[in-house]
DNA sequence: TTTCAAATGATAGTCATTCTCCTATAATAA
DNA sequence: TTATTATAGGAGAATGACTATCATTTGAAA
């Protein structure tokens, strides 16, 4: 993704274009893996080095709180990033920390028709997210 | 559930039995909405003022680890505790903290059947969890 | 009842995240 | 282009959930 479309995902929200919100989106996109603040901050660091932590952290909530990033959560680790706004379920490795984004069109659609007519009282189901836990049997993508 | 019962289980899992673990475990389950640690802690000092707690969160890690309970995490807050061990999936309130159980064992042979079918490259599937998210019609189950 | 591995209590420590407050800077208008 | 101002960023302290440490206690096997 290039700069000039970070710059524009920005102003469609409405949101000041800065160096450090260019910096910081376009990190979480090149680390692809679901990074932590830290692993961001780290990346960051060698291009900008005076980018304070708060702001690290002020940023990405702006970026979740406008839909441009989605916040990622296990359950033993830290808060983690995703860049990756469409649709999509993820796999667990259920030995590391491993996270990956999973597509899949055609199970979503039997979710939904599932769900059209099999409603849940009294509830209103705006999202449906699939974690799958499991193994992973090659070591990197 | 009786505190015979509760022993048994700590006993089954080869913990010895305590009036700490007792008071955890059976707290969770009075509590019974997905408690933190704090609402748990909360909960057991009016009987047991003097437990510590590290030892509160020692015994939940205990817990876990031995399955009699589990982890349950949102993308908002802190760590939350389910003692309820048979397969199920969560309702997320998207404007709140609430958390439900959702059982559906239609909807869980549906997605097996589909995963039968349908394999995740360099994946083993061990479990397959939904987060449903969206609103709750009803104050209160 | 003795023995001892395992559990608990008290408290300090850790570390991800947030707060505070002051300064800097994008975006808009003159 | 410069002036204006709301918004954003920087620095470091504070917060708070959770963990580590270690001395003391206790369940339960022998």
């Amino acid at each position: 993704m290039k700069i000039s479309e970070i710059r524009n995902k920005l102003i469609e929200k409405g949101l000041k274009v800065t160096p450090q919100r260019i910096a910081i989106l376009e990190a979480i996109i090149k680390l692809n893996n679901h990074p932590t603040a830290e692993n961001i901050i780290d990346y960051i660091r060698n291009n900008h080095p005076n980018i304070a932590t708060a702001t690290v952290y002020k940023v990405l909530d702006a970026l979740v709180v406008n839909e441009l990033i989605k916040k990622v959560k296990t359950e033993r680790d830290v808060m983690r990033y995703d860049a990756v706004m469409e649709n999509h379920h993820h796999l667990y490795c259920s030995e590391s920390n491993r996270i990956e984004d999973f597509f899949d069109k055609e199970l979503n659609e039997m979710i939904d028709k599932y769900f059209e007519n099999k409603k849940i009282p009294d509830f209103k189901i705006e999202d449906v997210k699939l974690q799958v836990i499991g193994k992973f049997l090659k070591d990197n993508e």
